[in-house]
DNA sequence: ATTATCTATAGATCTATAGATAATGC
DNA sequence: ATTATCTATAGATCTATAGATAATGC
């Protein structure tokens, strides 16, 4: 019983199709980021939304489908807005900083999401070849592509350890001494990172 | 219809507890590392090691049961007979080589069950806790747990994103570049790193 | 007689849909 | 009248169990 009005706080509601669109998909944010796709079910985004479960499929058609909305909205404006030689320093502290306001939670909804299915790996590798691709510029001509994508794996697997595998020391580590560290032993990988550091230019022969 | 011998190739089969439940064990790491954990049905297990479903329930009690033994199978092996100043070369290699005969698929398979249950994560960070105790002693004693569970947050993500993910150019990367450039770079991070990696040569001048 | 193996099914999810209800705009 | 919202349920999984069947050892 009492399932009915579902708005809880707010009182008086009114009938707002586009906003009960919007809750359903900063709904479906937050628990794809907390759970994972798989996980979070679509009864589930529709209570924390305040929305009937049905609506989820008239506005969105489908979960999967709600899923790539959430996954385009995010992380394309820390791309956006980010110059290159900050990204990964700027990509980094958003992970390791957790949940702000309005933080983006793509990657991390990612990590949650590996393993659910295709499509999520597909949606984490079309985010990945953006990063990859700013990260790219970053390197000389030799292996540019796999030291971007080695750099994104770093940052990839420490928001994996750290969010969503919970290791210690890591997971409650300093973000300041994290970044430290990465980006200073990054430094011989990435040549234009802020902190300069010598760098050893060629690579020596790969067959 | 015609599932009733399921033992498909061996033609006459003989009741074999012990048997069945050895390759019930192997159909599981297998598919848990190819599909993840919640993903990889039991029913497809069963099938895969050519026994009954329900066998699986009686010789191991759950499929969560099952997933502990075959995570307890793996790892450990490799942990006792590696020195440290090798584990994380040897442990990436492995990754990238992918399947071998009886390579440690541990890793791949904690990588794609992540998301699935917290029972999961757990095991992934019991695993992780092995590796990085091994990992810290190369380190000096100024943040040596945060270091080591860095190096390997380097190795999940690039376990991440070269087998889940497929990104390219680093799926199809050359395991001997890929494994120069990162032990180049945490040179840095991690003190004791064998200084000669089988390439001889440049090490990089990594202060 | 023992017990490895198989059949059949309970019971719990979860996504998705069809159709009913009721709040708004005209 | 339109359409945002809700109810009820179909249909597809999947794990797990109870009890039947049949291959082995004595």
């Amino acid at each position: 019983m009492g399932e009915s009005p579902q708005r809880g706080t707010e009182g008086a509601y009114r009938r707002d199709a586009q906003g009960t669109r919007l809750r359903l998909l900063d709904a479906a944010s937050e628990l794809f980021a907390e759970r994972g796709y798989e996980r979070a079910t679509v009864r589930d985004i529709a209570a924390r939304a305040g929305a009937n479960q049905a609506l989820l499929f008239r506005y969105f058609g489908s979960k999967k489908a709600l899923f790539g909305e959430v996954m385009a909205r995010g992380g394309q404006e820390q791309l956006r807005t980010t110059p290159a030689e900050r990204l990964f320093e700027v990509a980094l502290r958003g992970m390791l900083a957790g949940d702000g306001a309005g933080a983006d939670r793509s990657l991390e909804v990612c990590l949650r999401s590996i393993g659910g299915s295709d499509e999520i790996a597909d949606a984490l590798r079309g985010l990945g070849e953006e990063y990859a691709e700013v990260l790219a510029t970053l390197s000389g001509p030799d292996n540019g592509g796999l030291r971007a994508d080695l750099a994104l794996s770093w940052l990839l697997g420490i928001g994996l350890m750290r969010v969503v595998v919970v290791k210690e020391p890591l997971a409650s580590a300093d973000p300041d001494t994290v970044c430290r560290l990465v980006v200073g032993a990054l430094g011989s990988l990435l040549e234009s990172l802020p902190n300069d550091v010598e760098k050893g230019g060629e690579n020596g022969g790969i067959a």
